[in-house]
Formats: structure tokens, C-alpha cells, sequence
DNA sequence: CGGCGGTTTGACTCCCGTCAACCAATGTGG
DNA sequence: CCACATTGGTTGACGGGAGTCAAACCGCCG
């Protein structure tokens, strides 16, 4: 049933209001001013809102404001019933984003008109909006009928040399890859033509789905560390695919949403860390990647500047804190290499 | 752009008007009598009519009756503007739908001020309907599973007040969120206590599904930005959902892949840009999430310490740097918020 | 031998984080 | 009702971390 909320002070205008609502069969509540008035309304959320303006405490205006203010109240149809007959009055109470203004003394059916009135204006708001959602809904839908047809069985097999890249930043996708062997790192350059490297892959990762997913062009590049043999799988292959069957829907999924757990992981680092625990944490993510078997120590291969681009810094920089970690035993490095020697001790570094 | 269309018969009130419309920066479309204005509206479909009343060939109460009969205007805002100043003709008006009644003579702010609260008001509504039947949308598919008996009961809304947390980072997720109403934040801690916003949703977002996907915890803490209204989904009737429902799978595929891209493209900004550009692209990040409509420069209320958080700096520096811009007229900001006022140059801001 | 790419070290600068103080507004408790 | 505490915003002074530019070094190959 219908709610409506009443604020009015004067006790005899206010009784004989809402018997005349509940008569027309609208569930009432009151208030005798602003403050109150603005208690009842959060705790009913009630459909419609009719309120005096001059009133104790907190006035209709008053009113009218905190109600706007309410992320889940603003949009309840509000009406003016004032004494008031001023135009200043009524334009104030216009432009404050009332939705209508009935001058004392007024007639039922005044009232009730005017009561109708708004709540129907509000209903049409709300089915209009939900139409238009409505449209985009069935336009997304359309997009993945066709694709079925077009089923080609195509499982390519690429071999890369160390350097080279897979796919570029801003080309469209064709293809879902999978990394049989190697290494390949995707990296973003901002405009200034500093590097980050965005994730790492190794064997038996898949990679470069997400522009794919996402339906977009590819916000990154790739390319590999070292020579890599690389699996190529059709678009159409594989939206049919994640479409029908739903242990692949299902492990993309995870593997989306753990991305994005690492991401954030990453951003909190690159905020905030210290570049010491910066590059503590590239070595260690690189070990965590590549490194063989659990009890052995990790040697890595890797130029500095990859190094620096992992850790979002200068290869400048990157050297001296590698110095530094040589000198506390932490790692030996070498031109070319990084071996870890103190695992436990980068991992408690300290920012 | 704004399109507005001005029905009124004589013509150098139409003019006169029309251009005051047009200095506002309003597209403006004009017609003199009724049958013309709806001929116009259905042609341009204005996002707001302003009417005279009396008129020839076909008056306003006239075009307002057939505004309302038809789907596709019945939502637009429709005001008066008439030197019919009685209260009969007041309430007429209303009673039939008209969104406001500016009488004869009226000065250039009270038109524009109308005109603003009429839209404002118009938006807020669609918004909240939008957001209203996304999640009703998602109920519907619910109810076509098989685990119907489970979910009666699995519609629960939450009030949030502001600064009120919804999960913490290391919580077990039990439920899937959806912001009905108001702002969220989600943000991480690291060891030395400095906080970094990791997401910002808007009314219409579904939230905390990572850690349910990921099945895991939650990585990082979620409250309110302000008074908000949650929806909570059973944990067991989204994983139901999503398991069995390729649109909804499908759905959240599209999202995730999504949040990896944004979050990349935050990496590289905290990684090598400027404080100056981390800020300018935590104030435009805020618009691009918050701001209501395209044209409209964009004011939104946040402490320094959150806006801080989202550059990923400390309160200081943010001050001093919104200090900065506010000397070199980019923004306007005085305790509790900041307004755009040169977004391009913001969004041109060099390192 | 000279050039070249990658690595390392040095010197300098400056951005920005830290600490401290102050102000204004707001709340609070006696 | 006022003194007082508290909270958020702002400004100033200071110093260190890390980026920049330059130069030297080293192994390697033709």
C-alpha cells in the first residue's frame, strides 16, 4: 500500500489531513515538525512526502534539504502545504526541488489530485529508467548468438626468441595464448616512456585473455624473457568455449579474480614501499614465479633493467640497492644474474 | 549537451527567452503553439519542455496531455511558464503532470534555477531506477533455478551509516554486496598503518565478489564514503547463480577482466607518476565515478585524509598540492571539497 | 683496437614525507 | 553556558630517498 509520510504542527490541520489520506486509502504516517519529521521518514521510507512549511524545531525548507541530502530518500515525491502564498515562498520551495506547492486553504480534492499526480510522475520515472537498462540488456544478449557457426579448429604452435614481442599494447585481440615454455613478462609504458612490468608468466600459464574477456584491445604488452614456445587458440574457439562450458567459465573466474587480488597486493607495494622493499619484492615474486623446487636456492637470469621495471624504479637505483643487499649477505648478484641467499630475511625486510 | 524546448506563442518572449537559454549554455529548441511543440519534441526529444499556457491551435494543457500519452516523452520534466497567475489555473497545471509554474513576469535566475532543479531532479530519479532494476534483474534470474526454496528469504538490505565498514580485509566472505544507494570505498593497510583506496563504487555496483570468486578471504576492508543502502546476496545463491547461469557468469566475467585493466592502469600511475598527476587522477577518477551528467563541472565532498588515500600520498602533500592547483585555477577547493573547474588541463597534467 | 651494450659508481638536485605548530569548527561535560 | 578537548584543515621547516645526468668500467665481438 501507498505510504505517506505528513509533517504539519498544527494538530487539528494534521488530524483531519490524514484522516482524509487514509480515508482515499493511503497508509499515513506523521510528524509535527521537520526534525520528527525527517525521524519517521528514514524509519518508513515512506512513497510520498506532504509537509508544512512554517514549523517549531526544523522547518519544511529545512525538511526538504536534509531529505535531498539522503542518498535514499531524495528521490520520494515531496509536496508543499503552506499557508504561505508568497511567490518568493513557492519559488523557494520550487527551486529547492519540490515537486508541487498547494496554498492553504485547499480542498480534497486538491489534495488528492495533487497526490496522484506525483506518485504516478514517479512511477513513469522509474519505468522509463528501468526500460532503457532494459534495451542494453538485449543488445548485449544479441552480441554472442552468431558466434557458433563459426567453429574452426585451429591450435598453432609459435616458437620466440628471448625479446620478442607477442602482442602490443592497443592491437586487438585474436587469440587466447597459452605458454607451453619459457618466460614472458607484460609490461605498460606511461608517457614519459618508463616501463612497468605488469605480471609474469611461466610454463603452463595462460596469458592475454583478459583483453579478450574485457572485449577491448589490449591495455598492455608482451613479450618474452627468454626463448619461449607459445600456443595460439582462436578467438572464436575460445569464446564458444568459456561460453558452454562451465568448468572453463569457472576457472577463468578464479584466475580473474586472484589477478586481481595480486593487483591490489601491488598497488599497496608500489604506494607505499620504500625502494628497498620494492625490490625485495621483485626478487622474491620472480623466485616465487620461476624458481624450480622448493628446497633449492634461486639463481635468476635477468638484465638490471628488467630487474628495475619489475620494481618500478631506474636501473640506476635498482644497482645500488642490489649493492646494498650484497653487502648484507642477502643475495649474491653478479653482472647478469641474482641469486638469493637470504630468503627469509628479504621477506621480513622493513620498509 | 543540455536540449531544452521552448513552446510559446509570442514571439519576442520566445526569443528573448531562447536566448537567455542559450547564454546558460542550454541547446535550445523552440515551437509557437502546442501542435507544433509536440511535433518538435517527438523529433528532438528535449530533456526538458518549458510551455505557455495559453496559445493557439493547440495550448499547453494540450501538449501537456499529449506529452504524457506518449512512452517515450512522458518522462521528460515539463514546466509552465504563463502569465496565468490563478490558483485554479496553478493547480490545472500541476494536477496534470507539470513538473513546476513560473508565472509572468519572472526574472532570468528564476527560470534558470527551475530549470536546474527540474533536471536535477530528473536525474536523481533515473539513477535510483536504473540501480533499482539491476538488482531486480539479478533476483529474476535467481528465481528461475532450482534452488528456488532457498532464496526467499535471501533479499536483505542494509542501512550504512557513514564511515561504517561492510567487511575487513581477512574476513570470511558470506555474501555478495550491491550498493542500492550511496558511496563505497574499499582501501588496503600496509604494515606502517597507511591506508591506500583501492575501488570506488557508485550506486548500481556490485561489491566483494573478488573473495568470493577467488575462494578466499577478503583482501582488503570495505566501508561507506556516506549514508548508504546494501543489498546482501547469500553466498550460496550467488555461487548457484553464477555456476549455473551462463548470463550472469558471463557477467561478472566481463567486471573482473575489467578491474585487472583498471588496476593495471593504477600501477602505472603510482609507480612512476608525478604527486601532481596522482592527484589530478584521483580527483578525475572520482568524477568519472560520481559525476552526475556529462556537462556539469563536477564538486564532491571528501576529506582531505580520503582524497589523500586515493592519490596514495599523505594528507600534507595533498593539501599542498590541491593548494597548487587551486592558484593555478584548476580546481576550486575549501575545507570538505573540491570542484573541477578545468578538467581538460587536469587531464593534460604532465608529470 | 675501438666501439658497443650492459653495469656500476659519483655528484647533484629536488620532491615529498615527517614532525610540529596553528587555526577554525564542532562537540562535550561539568 | 562556558571552558575545554577533539577533529580536520593548513602552513612551515627540514632532511633523506631516489631520480637524473655524466662518466667510468668491463667484457665481447668484429
Amino acid at each position: 500500500m501507498t505510504k505517506i509520510l505528513l509533517v504539519e504542527d498544527n494538530d487539528e490541520i494534521r488530524e483531519n489531513t490524514a484522516e482524509i489520506l487514509e480515508m482515499a486509502n493511503y497508509q499515513i504516517a506523521t510528524a509535527s515538525n521537520g526534525k520528527e519529521g525527517y525521524e519517521v521518514a528514514l524509519k518508513e521510507e515512506p512513497d510520498l512526502i506532504i509537509c508544512d512549511i512554517m514549523m517549531p524545531v526544523l522547518d519544511g525548507y529545512g525538511l526538504l534539504h536534509l531529505i535531498n541530502k539522503n542518498n535514499i530518500l531524495k528521490s520520494i515525491p515531496f509536496i508543499f502545504l503552506t499557508a504561505k502564498t508568497e511567490r518568493g515562498d513557492f519559488r523557494k520551495g520550487m527551486e529547492m526541488g519540490a515537486d508541487d506547492y498547494i496554498t492553504k486553504p485547499f480542498t480534497d480534492i486538491e489534495l488528492l489530485n495533487a497526490i496522484e499526480s506525483r506518485l504516478q510522475k514517479a512511477r513513469i520515472q522509474s519505468e522509463r529508467a528501468a526500460s532503457a537498462k532494459n534495451l542494453d540488456d538485449f543488445f548485449e544478449e544479441i552480441k554472442n548468438e552468431d558466434a557458433l557457426e563459426k567453429l574452426t579448429d585451429s591450435k598453432i604452435m609459435n616458437r620466440y626468441k628471448k625479446k620478442q614481442r607477442v602482442y602490443a599494447e592497443g592491437n586487438h585481440p585474436h587469440s587466447l595464448y597459452y605458454l607451453s615454455a619459457g618466460k614472458i613478462r607484460t609490461y605498460k609504458i606511461n608517457e614519459l616512456g618508463k616501463e612497468l612490468t605488469i605480471s609474469l608468466f611461466n610454463a603452463g600459464d595462460f596469458f592475454g585473455y583478459n583483453a579478450l574477456l574485457e572485449n577491448s584491445v589490449y591495455k598492455e604488452t608482451a613479450e618474452t624473457l627468454e626463448e619461449s614456445e607459445i600456443n595460439v587458440i582462436g578467438r572464436e574457439d575460445f569464446e564458444i568455449l568459456i561460453n558452454n562450458n562451465k568448468k572453463v567459465a569457472q576457472k577463468f573466474i578464479k584466475l580473474l579474480a586472484h589477478n586481481v587480488s595480486e593487483k591490489e597486493e601491488q598497488l599497496l607495494n608500489l604506494a607505499y614501499n620504500s625502494l628497498r622493499k620494492r625490490v625485495a619484492d621483485a626478487i622474491l615474486s620472480l623466485s616465487k614465479k620461476y624458481k624450480k623446487e622448493e628446497s633449492a636456492d634461486f639463481t635468476i637470469h635477468i638484465s638490471r633493467e628488467d630487474l628495475a621495471h619489475i620494481a618500478g624504479t631506474t636501473t640506476e637505483s635498482l644497482i645500488r640497492t642490489l649493492s646494498d643487499f650484497r653487502n648484507e649477505k642477502l643475495i649474491e648478484a653478479e653482472a647478469g644474474y641474482v641469486k638469493v641467499l637470504n630468503e627469509k630475511k628479504l621477506l621480513d625486510m622493513l620498509n
